[in-house]
DNA sequence: AATCGTACATGAATCGATTCAGATCTGATT
DNA sequence: AATCAGATCTGAATCGATTCATGTACGATT
């Protein structure tokens, strides 16, 4: 059996198509007797209306694309579920893809999308994809960069300020007593990473005592290069180890936590404190529960998906920046030295 | 500027409609001649094709929709990695939607993939689906049942054996010394987890010298379910704790190995060991790196989707059920006793 | 020279929802 | 009775890619 079509509606029904789509997409235009009859002939054929046609035709689309740049991180996973749990709400569903820093795939997905005509575009880019961008905008379907902050204004962007949370993060260090401060992160490519670190320097500098600070890096951020940093620290003389470390993000700062351990003896948080970045839900979780400075990742999604509404439903509307602060949470791996 | 329409690359190109659909569709059948000519146009229009056209037609949809669980859960997420991975590769993108465990959303994402008219489907169900996806399948949208084995053979399933990953678990635990084991996990209503503590019974029962099992249930897969366990099993004479714990997933591994540290000491694996289930990235990661039954996430993802392709494409295909056996993973938490 | 086969090109018809100009009806107003 | 406004309904035209019956051209075969 085919599938019903509005034809079928409206004969069932006993009135036109135009009328089935009224009922459908403008019902305060048509009798309450038409919206009852048009209802039951819906139920009764199983009626579903058709996506294609109706995109076809020029009507707005119930899709939008997300491209992100590295799915195995948890915290683009939490951005992609605020960005989906918005749309669930607008009947719309998210078409998902995911780039792994990779140029060809990012290009890939974007045809797809321009393909089914998406009705906008959320982003964390990887390459230079402005030009890109501009040509999508041009056949009308509008992107938000997320987790990027759009320097010039040509998009509208959703992101979380690093230098700030940088400097909160190292405040609460310098707060809790620690002097001898190292940043892990790498690689400085990465903008997120220089951020932070510039945002560390700023709190010790501000700082009335004296404060050192040191830079361990990494080649990526990732458990396993925590983990090494952290071996390495415990290769130097005792002496001269940090007594507290930031890392740039939480998989560094797991993978730093794995690292300073000795002997079933954790040096975090009594000889070493500890604080990550991004507080995905494993940093709670560790072993030593984890310091972190918190974005929120949910909630970036969700105000990308609010946004792009807004700017595919208004011809008027001029992009427009989003950034929050992140929040520091404090937890048992930045406990002050045992009394 | 309105985006060229197969008509504008006609014009250009001096040829019909026709055989510019010819060109993109079966290359074969039209002379080189032409196939450069409207290349050509088309890379100076800036064609792109206007899939909702196509798909009214009847052609192929360049979509699947994938319905996950529980998109908290980083099993899922690899999942879903795998999956969209494997459709990349096929110029397919992946509709997304995570119902959290509510059979509403569940309908609405089945519903939306409908209006769709998506290529097939993948689902993690919740909810009694049958009849929604027999429903699905007489309009030509199949589905693929994944993490679920599909009992009467309807559908076609992509799952693991968790009998058997239970047993091995628990051998494991035995072959390393441990006598006193406790399965811990809940609720009964999870089909997994009945099903790991069958065959944890099974390896106990199996073993020649007499080997103890007690039951620990808790109230959900979750790290913080974990953790009041392992508190729980802390608050016993000593005497009686167990020397080995199985959790049925790693979430709940993950607490535990959180709630087992005395004053900066851990207890695992000296003390107590530990397995899990699942392997996910961050089972590697723990402070105490975690043995676990690796279940091949990206996979099950691949290989559901796979399944889903030569559904869609063989009008003679029967259901299929694909069954893996997870691969014991032995880390520190399952080390043996100190010489 | 007539016939045939092959290769290739054409363009009208089609899919289903939406839109909108025009039709119809009802009741109120002059 | 004539006119009008408002409410409601109708159905043909439209979006763009695909398909397929039809047509054309040309070399090979008889």
């Amino acid at each position: 059996m085919a599938a019903a079509s509005i034809r079928d509606v409206a004969q069932h029904a006993g009135v036109s198509v135009g009328t089935v789509s009224n009922v459908l997409n403008r019902p305060g235009e048509v009798s309450a007797e038409s919206i009852t009859r048009v209802h039951r002939a819906i139920e009764e054929l199983g009626y579903v209306r058709n996506d294609a046609a109706r995109k076809l035709r020029g009507g707005v689309s119930t899709t939008v694309g997300f491209v992100v740049l590295d799915g195995q991180n948890p915290f683009f996973g939490d951005v992609v579920r605020g960005a989906e749990d918005e749309a669930s709400r607008h009947g719309i569903a998210v078409l998902y893809g995911n780039t792994d820093e990779d140029v060809a795939r990012e290009r890939m997905y974007l045809d797809l999308f321009e393909e089914q005509q998406v009705r906008g575009v959320l982003i964390s880019p990887y390459g230079d994809i402005h030009p890109r961008l501009e040509r999508l905008r041009a056949r009308g379907i509008h992107a938000v960069l997320v987790d990027r902050f759009s320097g010039d204004g040509r998009f509208s962007s959703v992101s979380v300020d690093s230098v700030e949370g940088g400097r909160m993060a190292v405040q609460h260090l310098i707060d809790t007593g620690r002097r001898r401060i190292a940043f892990v992160g790498g690689p400085f490519e990465i903008r997120q990473v220089t951020d932070r670190l510039a945002g560390a320097r700023v709190a010790v500098e501000n700082s009335d005592e004296p404060v050192d600070i040191e830079v361990i890096a990494t080649g990526a951020l990732t458990v396993a290069e925590g983990a090494a940093a952290g071996a390495r620290i415990l290769e130097r003389p005792r002496r001269d180890w940090p007594d507290a470390l930031f890392a740039a993000n939480d998989l560094l700062a797991l993978g730093l936590l794995q690292g300073l351990v000795v002997d079933g003896r954790m040096l975090v948080p009594h000889e070493i404190a500890l604080i990550g970045f991004d507080d995905i839900a494993f940093a709670a979780a560790a072993a030593v529960p984890l310091s972190s400075m918190r974005q929120p990742s949910g909630m970036i999604g969700r105000t990308a998906l609010r946004v792009l509404l807004e700017e595919t439903s208004d011809p008027d509307f001029i992009p427009r920046q989003t950034v929050f602060l992140p929040e520091l949470i404090v937890r048992a791996s930045t406990a002050p030295r045992r009394a």
